[in-house]
RNA sequence: CGAGGUGUGGCGCAGUUGGUAGCGCACCUGGUUUGGGACCAGGGGGUCGUCAGUUCGAGCCUGGCCACCUCGACCA
């Protein structure tokens, strides 16, 4: 392994690749667009995982699996959702493969061997799920239903990048059938609102929830709530959406139900999601020129202890000594690895262990034994101080939750700079052009004026915050009148 | 799809005028080391992306093809 990366002010996006490549998160693999996720990179997910699903259950939620494939007439059901997916689905025609008779040793797909009906891979599961949900739902007392599943869906991008858009990732769907309407609307925004606390409380990453434009609405969704984080660079980023779908996957599969007065109506829907692209923001919302940054409820190795020895003596003297306190560790819960590995020198684990994110190193050598000291650094303010051995689990389970509480005090200092109000579509470009971040702008609300600044600027409108502050003003290329600010921005 | 780049050992790369492949890291063995990416000695590992052509001879020259990466276009 190279022992630098590219610095974040020479090129950020080469950056960014390295930190994924190099804190062994993840790597390219032979397929054109699909990355192979490595085990520290997928332990990190397990962790986000694990979090978000404590959360979906506590809210009431429920896990199930659906299937990978979807037949082509289902999938075409809902034809807003089907047209706005259609571009990037990846379709399975044949299911044998043949020896090539013309090709010795090769494989060939066998003609006779063509599906009745083609298979779409899932871009989302609404289209499946629905037609699903049609043969659980009869009565409102079937109601409501809240189901999240844990999958891999393919989108045929034409562009990809590590985490941030691959052709395959892994995410979690939820998709929720309700009575009402109202209720419906609840649940779209109980979950958004989920989102944005594990966006805040485990990734320390500060997020604005709002809705989207109908520009930049789910295909088939009525509305799109989401939460947008603002990365480094000040690009926008779209971290997580959920979506009021309305009835329209109830009456594009026919899902009914008969409510108390023996009324048929259609069910109410939801559907919300984040995925392994949340990687992708964590790592561009703290990360630095050493290395990964990682916020300390959501890192694989919380605390590494990295011991110093000339000899196999030593070895077992800083080991025992250090016993009782990863013994105190590890019953607090805290995620910690002794590095005893023999063919590194600490001088490489102390670089290697940055590069990973690691949030609090501790040395201990010789030296430390001597004096009931060890050498404790922590990742995010990349300092170190020479720490007394009594009382030190404590310690550290103390300044775990410091650095998760100063990532996020960082993280949200650098965001509340990055929002800038225009009040002239000059001031905006200029803006745009300098600093980019978040724009808070008027708009007067058509599509045609958000598809017009996109055309002229690429910048798009990320949201209509929730907070959104009731202000006359206008529209900054229209002239019109708008009745509050929005949120532009460039986005990933 | 457009522009650019790269394909040589696990990784990163060099390879001159065409003469039968080398360096660093990693790996294995032994030893010395270990407080910010150690050192010495020895060792193993390569159909040079692929197909064809030119040539006595091709990693190198010519032509085709393929793959991947980066940047654009596109992106709920």
């Amino acid at each position: 392994m190279s022992k630098a990366i590219t610095p974040r002010e020479q090129d950020y996006s080469q950056w960014y690749i390295d930190i994924v490549l190099k804190a062994g998160l993840a790597d390219y693999s032979a397929v054109k667009g699909c990355m192979v996720i490595k085990p520290y990179g997928y332990a990190l997910w397990e962790n986000m995982r694990d979090a978000l699903d404590k959360m979906f259950k506590e809210t009431g939620h429920v896990n199930a699996y659906f299937p990978l494939f979807v037949p082509k007439s289902l999938f075409e059901a809902e034809e807003k959702n089907a047209e706005g997916f259609a571009k990037e689905c990846a379709v399975v025609t044949h299911y044998r493969l043949k020896t090539d008779p013309n090709n010795k040793g090769k494989l060939m797909v066998d003609p006779d061997a063509k599906l009745e009906e083609e298979l779409v891979v899932r871009p989302t599961s609404e289209a499946i799920i629905w037609n699903t949900y049609k043969g659980w739902i009869q009565s409102y007392r079937d109601l409501p239903i809240l189901v999240n599943q844990w999958a891999n869906v393919v989108r045929w991008e034409m562009r990809t990048r590590l985490f941030l858009r691959t052709a395959e990732f892994l995410w979690q769907e939820g998709h929720t059938a309700h009575a009402t309407k109202q209720e419906a609307l609840e649940e779209t925004v109980k979950m958004l609102h989920v989102y944005g606390e594990f966006a805040e409380n485990f990734m320390a990453m500060p997020v604005i929830k709002g809705v989207k434009s109908a520009n930049e609405r789910f295909a088939g969704a009525e509305d799109t709530y989401c939460i947008e984080a603002m990365m480094q660079d000040g690009k926008a980023l779209q971290a997580g959406t959920s979506h009021f779908l309305g009835q329209n996957f109830a009456k594009a599969f026919n899902v009914t139900y008969l409510d108390k007065n023996n009324k048929q109506e259609f069910v109410w829907a939801t559907s919300w999601g984040v995925s392994t692209r949340l990687i992708g923001a964590l790592i561009m919302t703290h990360s630095d020129n050493e290395g990964l940054v990682l916020p300390p409820k959501l890192a694989p190795i919380q605390v590494v202890i990295v011991p110093i020895a000339k000899n196999e003596e030593q070895l077992a003297a800083v080991r025992a000594r250090m016993q009782p306190l990863m013994d105190e560790l590890k019953a607090k819960g805290i995620r910690l690895k002794f590095d005893d590995a023999d063919n590194r020198t600490p001088g490489w684990k102390f670089a290697e262990y940055e590069m990973k994110g690691v949030p609090v190193r501790i040395a201990v050598g010789p030296r430390d034994l001597e004096n009931n000291t060890v050498e404790l650094a922590r990742r995010d303010e990349r300092t170190k101080e020479v720490k007394s051995m009594d009382g030190l689990a404590a310690g550290i389970e103390q300044l775990l939750v410091e650095i998760q509480e100063n990532l996020y005090k960082r993280s949200i200092q650098l965001r509340e700079t990055m929002i800038t109000p225009v009040d002239t579509y000059e001031d905006f470009k200029k803006v745009l052009s300098e600093k980019g971040g978040f724009i808070s702008a008027h708009w007067d609300g058509t599509s045609e004026t958000e598809e017009a600044i996109k055309t002229e600027t690429k910048a798009t409108i990320r949201c209509i915050p929730l907070d959104q502050v009731a202000e006359d003003g206008v529209c900054i290329y229209s002239g019109k009148p708008s009745k509050g600010r929005v949120l532009f921005a460039m986005a990933y």
